[in-house]
DNA sequence: ACAAAAGTGTTTAGTCTACACCCATGC
DNA sequence: GCATGGGTGTAGACTAAACACTTTTGT
C-alpha cells in the first residue's frame, strides 16, 4: 500500500509595502466556501516537487519559482475524512510577474486572492498553523537566503528592501544604519536608474549581485 | 483512501568527543542485512510524534526526549515497493542514559549500533540523504537551542561542552575565546563538583541554568 | 511653497579574534 | 618529575546602535 498525501503551498508575494499569501476559496466538500492554501493530491508516480510546481503554476502562472519544504502536517484529525498527511512548502513570487495572472484554475475554487500576512481570514483545515510555521521559518532565513530578491522586483528601492524586513520582523528599521549595514554586505549594486511615477524624488534602483552573494555564502 | 507513512528517527548522542547515530540492522527485506534508520510504519489513529516517541523508545529504552520534526521524503523511488513517504525526526539523547539499554528490541532488527557521524556504513534507502539534512540543520540550531544540553550529561565539563561545537560543526575552536563567549551568554551554572577518574587535573562541572537560557529567548 | 520620501556620518559601546603560558593532578 | 588536559587576559579590529537634518521632485 503505496503513500497516499496532499501538497500545500505558502505562496508569498510583496505587494503594497506588505507581506502576502495567496489563498483560494474553496468550491467543494470539505470546507466549501473556506479559504484555504493552495494544494492539492500528489499523483502515484508524481514527484512531490513537480505537484508543488504543478499548483503554485496552476494559482500563479509562474514557472521556476522559488520553492522550499517547510514541514509535514498529519494530525489525525486535520482533515474531516481521516487523517491525509500534507507537505507545505512555502514559494516566494514576484508580484509584478504574477499581478494579473491569478484565477480560479479549476472548480475546486471559486477565486483566489492575496491577504497581508497580518489580516487573514478564517482558513480551512491546519492552515492558520501552517502559515504560522512558515513566517517564523521565512523570518529565520531573511538575512542569509535569497528570500528577500525572490519577493522584489528585480530592480528595487532601498526602501523596499528594507520594508520587506520591516514586515517580516514585526519591527522597524533605522534606515541609515539599515543602508550601512547592506552596504557592508556588498551584494547589492548600485544602478544609475531611478524610480518612476512618484510624485517626490525618485529613488535609485539597486539589484542582486548574485557573483557576490555567493562567494559570500561558498 | 487515508495516508500510509513511515517516520524514522535521526538519533544522536555524544560519547567519546564525538557525535553518533544510532543505526539498526535490518532483517527484513527490502534491503535485509543493511544498517539503516530506525523507524516503521505509523499505526492508523496514531500521531505521528507518538509514533516517533514509540520507535525511539523502542531502541533507547529513553522516553521524554527532545524530539523535532526534520523533512518529509517522498522520492518515487526510495523505497523498492513503489513510494512509500516517510517523515523524518531528529532525537538528541545522553549517552549516560542510554549506553546499556540498546538493544534489537523486534525480529525487524538484528542489532542497534551507534555509529560516528564521519563513519557511517553504507545505508539503506535514502537514509544517507537524510541525516545529511539533519546534520546542516542541527548544525544550524547549535547556538540558539537546547540541542547542546540535550546531547551532554546534566553536568559536564567546558571541554565537552565544547567539542559538541567543535563535532557538529566539524573545526576546532579557540579554548579561550570559546570560554570567553559562553560566560557573556551567561547560561552555564558553575558548580562545586569536579571531574572524578581522570589522571590529569579534575575540571570543573557545569550544568545549564534553564531559567536564565528561557529569559534570553524570551 | 509645501508635501513626501531620499539620502547621508559620527560617536560610543559591545563583540570577535588572535595568541602562549602556568597550574593541578595522577601515575 | 612528567604527561595530560585545565584554566586564564589583553590589545586591535570589527560590528551594532543611537541619533536629525538637508536634498530632490511633483503638484
Amino acid at each position: 500500500m503505496l503513500s497516499h498525501f496532499t501538497v500545500d503551498c505558502v505562496i508569498y508575494t510583496f505587494h503594497e509595502a506588505q507581506l502576502k499569501i495567496l489563498l483560494t476559496e474553496r468550491n467543494e466538500y470539505p470546507y466549501k466556501g473556506w479559504w484555504a492554501l493552495p494544494g492539492f493530491y500528489v499523483e502515484k508516480d508524481e514527484e512531490m516537487e513537480d505537484a508543488v510546481k504543478r499548483i503554485s503554476y496552476e494559482n500563479t502562472g509562474l514557472k521556476d519559482i522559488y520553492l522550499e519544504q517547510l514541514a509535514a502536517f498529519a494530525g489525525v484529525k486535520r482533515h474531516p475524512e481521516g487523517r491525509i498527511l500534507t507537505v507545505a512548502y512555502v514559494a516566494l513570487v514576484r508580484y509584478d510577474n504574477v499581478k494579473n495572472k491569478v484565477k480560479p484554475v479549476t472548480s475546486y475554487m471559486k477565486q483566489a486572492k492575496w491577504y497581508p500576512i497580518n489580516h487573514l481570514p478564517d482558513l480551512a483545515f491546519d492552515h492558520r498553523e501552517i502559515i504560522q510555521l512558515s513566517v517564523e521559518k521565512l523570518k529565520k532565513r531573511l538575512s542569509y537566503s535569497l528570500a528577500p530578491f525572490e519577493l522584489l522586483p528585480e530592480k528595487f528601492t532601498l526602501t523596499q528592501f528594507q520594508q520587506v524586513y520591516e514586515a517580516l520582523l514585526g519591527e522597524t528599521l533605522d534606515k541609515r544604519n539599515f543602508r550601512k549595514k547592506i552596504n557592508n554586505l556588498g551584494y547589492l549594486k548600485e544602478l544609475d536608474e531611478f524610480q518612476t511615477g512618484v510624485s517626490y524624488r525618485a529613488a535609485r534602483l539597486y539589484k542582486l549581485d548574485r557573483r557576490k552573494f555567493q562567494k559570500l555564502f561558498e
